[in-house]
DNA sequence: ACAATAAATGCACTTCCATTGCATTGGTTA
DNA sequence: TAACCAATGCAATGGAAGTGCATTTATTGT
């Protein structure tokens, strides 16, 4: 079990404070936040470290991006079964329409998608929405 | 073969010259514009009549939007076999990584998602990303 | 045909998120 | 300790989406 710092720098990414609450922050969480989630848990620190923190974090890929068509930018932390960098090997992510959380179905992979002659897939994007387990057990 | 004043109609949108206009561009178009292409198609018009002409176009569910993941909403005619008022029958996006175009496979439906117990799915959005045929037959 | 009414258009403005330039701070290394 | 580079903070910009209101255009009833 590494430490984060560990993690990190094993990732070539310099360690600051900021840097490991926000990775704090993100590990706790266990659906994709908004730029603004994080200015809020934050509020002392400036919107550009938030943001080029984050963009440091996705550019090292510890972290990736979901676009789940409510039109802003979410992020989650990679996890183990997460290979971002293996385009083809996208799990699919969740929106509940309910509590607006959008969280990341790791398991589920995304199924092989046919394209017509001529065209290439490299990279697949799918968003399921709907109600989450937490709202329809209500 | 109905006239496109009498399709307008049909669907209980009033017939104007910039209906016409922007209808005329959406159909000869085979990919799904934004709304600046559509701005840039006419720059006599304004902005907001552009704007509020696709989402009353949306309402009354003649053209569907397609978030393609770019960050600007996208936005096509909805063709023979484009259900979108039936949620559970979209089809895929694809858009390209090359030429930046995004087009709608309408006939390649998406394949049915299962999602964890607890979770219910009312929708899917699936976007593939890649080379379009055109940019592949170089 | 004309007045009354409703819808469509145009203009101005606002908001929100994403992004960049530049100055400053802080940590590393020779 | 000086020199350097990365990280941070501040200010400002840009682009897209959306709204309020005045004006024009079309429709309806008399």
């Amino acid at each position: 079990m590494k430490t984060i710092e560990e993690f990190l720098e094993s990732k070539n990414i310099r360690v600051t404070a900021m840097r490991l609450l926000i990775y704090k922050f993100l590990a706790e969480k266990q659906v994709a936040v908004t730029l603004s989630d994080i200015e809020n848990a934050f509020e002392k620190a400036d919107r550009t470290t938030l943001y080029r923190t984050i963009k440091t974090f996705e550019e090292k890929e510890i972290v990736h991006q979901i676009d789940d068509g409510t039109g802003i930018t979410k992020y989650a932390l990679c996890e183990k079964g997460c290979n971002c960098e293996i385009e083809t090997d996208l799990h699919l992510h969740f929106h509940c329409n309910n509590c607006n959380e959008t969280i990341c179905l790791t398991e589920h992979k995304i199924p092989q998608i046919k394209v017509p002659d001529g065209f290439v897939s490299e990279n697949v994007n799918l968003v399921v929405k709907g109600i989450c387990d937490k709202c329809s057990g209500q």
